[in-house]
DNA sequence: CTTTAGGCAGGACAAATGTCCTTTTTTGTA
DNA sequence: TACAAAAAAGGACATTTGTCCTGCCTAAAG
């Protein structure tokens, strides 16, 4: 549920150590807003080190965590293939260590290199086949189904990322969570 | 809310018109399965003219409706950058006009001719931004908001499209969408 | 003309989740 | 260590949504 691309990171890698036009490496501190939704931006990241939050607020503040992103997700790509405005806000957990590509380099690796190309586009098709099943689950089956999935697929959840993300990612209020937490403690202590 | 691509078909025909090989033009009839989730093929598909689902079954047997599909949208391609199983089934909802692509014809159209690449690009980017907001909308408003939304964005919605495909849409049971289009009409009146 | 199957509407109740608080625990800082 | 601020836990109640039925209506088939 942390997401990765191992692949992508390493061969940008290469192409970082080649000295590819418009590539550079960033840092960010944790908590930092890094793209904002409904702006415009110019610049496409990749993650080296770390963890990022991709989410969407709506209206009333209330904020949809869309997912967690490890070492080798990019994000600000979705922006570049039609002029509009960022869909997601991209927010770091701890702190980051990224390469960022301005569009026009970002244009002519997809045209010329063609190993990046088809990196991307299974980076995209990655993002539908993951997001695509778990909305249709979360509705599906109650909250503390929910969790038993996230803590079988990832462990360490707690430790890394807060209960109220948690809860924004399940899309649930923190209450719930609680309630459903409680709840599996104590079918735990009866069996 | 029925996704259209008229570049793409349009392109599509283009290509088709040159007699780019294993490209071929198929018909089905209404409520016809066309992939099975969970299964493995060796085309793709976009659609001409008519209108499809995408849904996700669960265990249960609730079907999840990922999108409609209509003119220039195309399913099955996911499968195609990972050797994956497929994650939705598509069926039609009116009788339908395709074009089909086998795996190999549709590889080399990426490699050799980047608009189609181009195209792709911009059809799973724009599958990614439709998902995202949909679901966080979804889940943080009620019901009868996503109806009127629904409404707004595609007002013969109910002339072409089932009530039970509607509510699976939504992500609720037909009684509750019962429930909210008599809330609905008890507003209307008393305005 | 009757019969039957399927879609649609809705009543009654149960279950899940949200809202609004208060209390407890943890964490960071002076 | 002590204090303030933030995060987490949970009680009480309201609201939403689901489940399970029943009945109505329409259309297609005998």
């Amino acid at each position: 549920m942390i997401r990765k691309n191992p692949e992508l990171v390493a061969y940008s890698e290469v192409l970082f150590q080649k000295g590819v036009d418009g590539m550079h490496e960033e840092e960010f501190g944790p908590r930092q807003l890094i793209l904002e939704q409904d702006h415009r931006y110019t610049k496409i990241y990749l993650i080296k080190k770390g963890i990022a939050k991709c989410y969407i607020l709506d209206e009333n503040g209330k904020e949809f965590i869309q997912e967690f992103l490890g070492e080798g997700m990019e994000f600000g790509e979705l922006e570049i293939f039609r002029n509009k405005l960022t869909i997601c806000s991209v927010e770091s957990i701890t702190s980051l260590k990224v390469f960022s590509f301005t569009y026009s380099c970002f244009n002519n690796l997809l045209k010329a290199d063609f190993k990046f190309n088809q990196l991307i586009m299974k980076a995209l098709a990655d993002k539908i086949r993951y997001k695509a099943p778990r909305h249709s689950y979360q509705h599906a089956y109650p909250i503390e189904d929910n969790i038993l999935k996230l803590q079988r697929m990832f462990p360490e959840i707690t430790e890394v990322i807060s209960k109220k993300d948690i809860a924004n990612y399940i899309g649930v209020t923190p209450r719930s969570l609680n309630r459903a937490l409680k709840g599996l403690r104590e079918k735990k202590q009866s069996s």
